[in-house]
DNA sequence: CAAATTTCAGCGCAACTGATATCA
DNA sequence: CTGATATCAGTTACGCTGAAATTT
């Protein structure tokens, strides 16, 4: 039996990652980036296990919860498919799928773009307004599952992962 | 038209991670924790498209890489699945799929435990050993994609995360 | 007997490929 | 015409649930 973050009931009495890390220093050599890179992927596991708990009471997922955020976002509460996807960096198709999902739920709405003929245009409903609101403030109110962190802590990591994300072409900056 | 790691064509030329980071200053109040979780997420996805890039060359996934390595470092090249499940931190049908494919690709055997007739051990094939080592040598080659961030860069992500982590109950230390 | 280990069938989500329709 | 926008069908990977088989 495992809990939703995909781990077994009882929590292991040490730290899986710096043990690997000693062993990887004997058998690999050095284990720096190894044990970022694999705390990176372990804590975006858990976030997203939370945020999609919480979630959960508005029946939507954390991808199509983004999407509801950015319209929130913008001016006229619309935007293009096609913008959705290079600012959330998700594929295409995805879009679509996220999209059509967020419609049946009655949350957005979707409409041809009157600017550009092969584009469509999504725009948030009163009722995904609600829903938006409802749901960071309840992501907020679990600060987004990183108490663990003070001020100077989640400003670090921001930072150094700014730069991991800048250096993989992320964005020009 | 996108390449492998869910990213229009073109870079943005913002941050685009920043700039929701203002608008939600604006719109819902403090924005550090939404910006490290947002961080965290896109990271774990630029790494895992990097990851998976490299490790076609061996036709595996990461998932499958972490399984592999995991062996390499047991005493004798082989473990229970529970063991394996528990260290990657990873649902007991993952395991049993993983564990699955590995097999198919030559990579591992399963065997019936001697020690406990409920369960199975995973043991690396010579051909196996050989993949770790490779694959392992590739990521190392290209520092897990991780070379914008220098060594105090690199431990302050790691203890930060590991604060993160342990606050979210994956082990007791 | 109850508990542990693992498998299996089935579902949901999301990324991806390749092909296609439409429009700039 | 080309390129861009978006959809659709189909594949894959992975996590999860619920049920079952086997063994402790």
């Amino acid at each position: 039996m495992t809990d939703p973050v995909g781990r077994a009931t009882s929590p292991l009495g040490f730290d899986p990652i710096e043990r690997a890390g000693e062993l990887w220093s004997e058998r690999f050599g050095r284990a720096d980036a190894m044990r970022v890179a694999t705390s990176v992927m372990r804590v975006q596991q858990l976030l997203l296990a939370r945020f999609d708990a919480a979630l959960k009471a508005y029946d939507i997922t954390f991808a199509r919860y983004e999407v509801l955020v950015l319209l929130h976002f913008s001016r006229r509460g619309s935007l293009p498919l096609k913008v959705v996807g290079e600012r959330l960096q998700v594929h295409p198709t995805s879009v679509t799928n996220s999209v059509a999902r967020l419609v049946a739920a009655g949350l957005i709405t979707r409409r041809p773009n009157p600017a550009d003929g092969r584009g469509a245009l999504a725009e948030l409903t009163a009722k995904g307004r609600r829903v938006v609101r409802d749901a960071t403030a309840d992501l907020m109110a679990a600060d987004f599952a990183l108490s663990a962190l003070d001020e100077a802590g989640r400003s670090a990591v921001f930072a150094q992962l700014r730069a991991v994300r800048q250096a993989a072409g992320d964005f020009t900056g």
